[in-house]
DNA sequence: ACCTGAACACCGTTCAAGT
DNA sequence: ACCTGAACACCGTTCAAGT
C-alpha cells in the first residue's frame, strides 16, 4: 500500500462536483463561481484548484455526470427515419431543461464522454437507413446544429420574458412599411404568437425526411 | 430653432457606436468593454451611460449599423426552394465573420430591423412555395434556429483551434468500447476530420426540401 | 445637460507562504 | 500534498458631486 505524504486533503473533487451541481439547479449557471463553489464546500476559491485544472474543467467534469444519469429509451419504431428522430427527440429532452449545457459543449459537437450514446444512435438509424458513414456523420452533425441551435434560442427566449424589456420586438414591429416588407407587415402583431410555438419536431422530420431522401 | 440648454456634449452615440465598432472589428466581441470603448472616445466609462442605456442596449445598435450594410443579393432561381436557399445562405454568408452577433440576438429569432429582408424573403420564398403563413413562420424559424446553432458551433470550433487543448475530443475518442458503440468506435480518428467539414449547405437544403414537401 | 471620481460588488487566476 | 491570504487585473453599474 503505497505511502502518502504530506497534508491530508480537507476536499475532494467529488465534493466540488456535489457543491456545483446543487449551486446550478438551484441558482442557475451565473450563480457557478469558483469562490461560490469555495464557499458551499467550506474553503477558498484556490482551494478548488488543485482538484480542477480551472473553471472550464469543471464544467466539463459536471457535464459528463449530467450525461450518465440520462436515459436513452429503447427506439420503437421499425423505420431509420423514425429512430432517428427519437433518439434525436431524447437528447435534445435531455438538454432542453439545462441549456447551459449547450454553451459548454458547443465546439465539440460531440457530447461528452459518457453522452455518446445519442450520436451513436442517430448515426446507427441513418447508416441503417442506408446512408454510407460520412453522410451519415454530417447528417448527426446537422441535427446537432439545429438542436443546439434551437435550444439556446428558447433558453434566451425564456430569460427575455422574466425581463422588463420585451417591448423591442413589439417595436420591432410596428410601423414595418408594407411596400418594403409585405409579407412581416402582414403578418403584424400575429409573430409573436406564432414565434412562442415549440417547432423543434416539425422541423427535426423534416430534416431527417430530407436527409435520408 | 429649440434652444439647448446645459454643457454641451463632448461625445456623442455615433462616435460610440464608432469606437465599439473599431474594437469588436480588430480585436473581437470580448475586448468590448464599457472602459475600452470610454478610452477609445477619450472619456470615462460613465459617460457612456448618458448615450446608451446599457451595454446590451449598446450591442443591439452595433447590431443594427451592421445589419444595414449587409447586402441581400437578387435571387436567381425561379423554384421557391431555391429562392429559400438562396436567401438563408445569404443571411449565413453575413452572420458567419461576426459570430458574436448570433449571441446577441439569440432570443429575437427575428433580427435586428435592418435585417428584416432576410425573414421577409425567406417567409416569401415558403409562401410562393404554397405554404400558409403560420407554416412559413415555422419554416423560417427553423431555418433561424439551424443557422444560429451552426455558426455558433463553427465559431466555438474555431476558437478552440487555436487553444492548446484540443486533446479533449481525441481523447474521448481513443478506448472506445466496440460493443457499446459499434459506429462510433468503427469511425475511430476520423470524426476530426469528419467533423471539419462545412455541411451548412447540405443540411439547409434538407431542411427546405423537407418543409417543402 | 453632461461629465467625472470614487466606490460597490463582483469576476478568474497567480503566487508566495504556511502546515 | 494540500490549503490560505493577499494581490492582480479586470468587470458593469450607481451615485453624489462638479461644470
Amino acid at each position: 500500500m503505497p505511502t502518502r505524504t504530506g497534508r491530508p486533503p480537507k476536499i475532494s473533487r467529488d465534493a466540488i462536483l456535489a457543491a456545483a451541481h446543487r449551486i446550478v439547479d438551484t441558482e442557475g449557471p451565473d450563480a457557478l463561481t469558483m469562490r461560490r463553489v469555495a464557499r458551499e464546500v467550506g474553503t477558498t476559491a484556490m482551494a478548488l484548484y488543485h482538484h480542477v485544472r480551472d473553471k472550464d474543467d469543471l464544467l466539463r467534469l459536471l457535464l459528463d455526470d449530467y450525461a450518465a444519469g440520462v436515459p436513452l429509451p429503447d427506439p420503437v419504431s421499425d423505420d431509420p427515419a423514425g429512430r432517428a428522430v427519437e433518439a434525436a427527440t431524447a437528447m435534445r429532452a435531455a438538454l432542453a431543461p439545462r441549456p447551459w449545457i449547450v454553451d459548454v459543449l458547443r465546439a465539440d459537437d460531440l457530447l461528452a464522454r459518457r453522452a455518446l450514446r445519442f450520436p451513436e444512435a442517430i448515426i446507427d438509424a441513418f447508416m441503417t437507413g442506408g446512408l454510407d458513414a460520412e453522410d451519415a456523420v454530417d447528417a448527426y452533425r446537422i441535427i446537432w446544429h439545429y438542436t443546439a441551435g434551437e435550444i439556446s434560442a428558447r433558453a434566451a427566449a425564456t430569460r427575455r420574458r422574466t425581463d422588463d424589456r420585451l417591448t423591442y420586438r413589439e417595436q420591432v414591429f410596428t410601423g414595418l412599411d408594407p411596400a418594403e416588407l409585405p409579407r412581416l407587415a402582414a403578418l403584424g402583431e400575429r409573430w409573436e404568437e406564432l414565434a412562442g410555438r415549440d417547432t423543434y419536431d416539425k422541423g427535426l422530420r423534416a430534416l431527417v425526411h430530407g436527409l435520408l431522401r
